[in-house]
DNA sequence: AGCCAGGAGTTAA
DNA sequence: TTAACTCATGGC
């Protein structure tokens, strides 16, 4: 089916960064897995998008994953009307970025993996743990096979030598001993969404491999907290050289997260 | 070849 | 509380 949209650019969205396993297929086209089910998405021109899947499950699964239920042409606007020179211009070239409403275990460990990693290292151990400790399973629509993303489950129960051999590294054990906090109940993801952005990192960071920057990507993409606002290397790199450590998130309050990932998604460009 | 990557944990002061 | 050090691996 087809999406209209004047905020949805598919190129820009699979590079931002906050999703690992979206992959450019050529021009236009793209495939992406989330959760358990498999995409295949086709940009037709800047404001149209057309998706494999049919209307009743785009209605009940993906127009929230991709966050369609929100005006981010009110935000936009408030970008370019603001005065601020640098995210004028990260909007101006960002423009069709998205928050997506991603699984939260998969978040979870996807952002303890990303610590000390380049965005194609994390694609491909995201990809090696599918693989191995995944669901194999075949898209109806488009006959595509995939693996799924790994349970907690199997997660917690893997080996740590079988683990590394996914090119984890030293997050094997992070990885792994988060599994196990979600398994035997010393974290409930369920009821995360009901607490507020403080207590949600609050709780998140008990967990071993999960700083504030990690909890932060966390609360953002998987929470949907859009005041959460992570600061990698990255966007601390923006916040001393563009705006002198003075730049105020509260400024941009009920939208910073968003904020934060055009500031991403334009200085990796420069 | 060597540096850096969407950082966190530990230790020392 | 903050600063320095270490951690495993891959991409460029």
């Amino acid at each position: 089916m087809i999406i209209e949209n004047s905020n949805f650019i598919l190129e820009h969205i699979a590079s931002s960064g906050q999703c690992f396993r979206m992959n450019r297929l050529n021009d236009s086209e793209f495939s992406l897995i989330a959760g358990n089910r498999y995409l295949h998405l086709k940009q037709l021109d800047i404001k149209r998008v057309e998706l494999s899947c049919g209307s009743e499950e785009y209605e009940e699964f993906w127009k929230e994953y991709f966050d369609l239920n929100y005006d981010y042409e009110e935000v936009v606007g408030k970008l370019l009307s603001g005065g601020d020179e640098f995210l004028r211009k990260a909007v101006d070239y960002g423009y069709g970025l998205r928050i997506l409403k991603q699984e939260l275990f998969e978040i979870l460990i996807t952002f303890i993996i990303s610590q000390r990693k380049s965005i194609p290292a994390i694609k491909r151990c995201v990809e090696e743990l599918s693989l191995k400790f995944g669901e194999k399973r075949k898209d109806t629509s488009t006959g595509n096979v995939y693996y799924t993303f790994p349970t907690a489950e199997v997660l917690s129960k893997a080996s740590k030598e079988s683990l590394r051999e996914t090119g984890l590294g030293y997050r094997d054990e992070y990885v792994r001993g988060t599994a196990i906090a979600v398994i035997n109940g010393d974290i409930n993801l369920n009821s995360l969404p009901n607490l507020n952005f403080e207590e949600a990192v609050k709780e998140l960071m008990k967990l071993p491999g999960v700083g504030i920057k990690v909890a932060n990507c966390v609360a953002l993409y998987g929470l949907h907290q859009i005041d959460a606002f992570p600061i990698d290397v990255w966007i601390e790199r923006i916040l001393k050289d563009i705006y002198d450590n003075q730049f105020e998130t509260d400024r941009y309050k009920g939208y910073a997260g968003i904020v934060q990932q055009y500031m991403f998604y334009y200085i990796r460009s420069l």
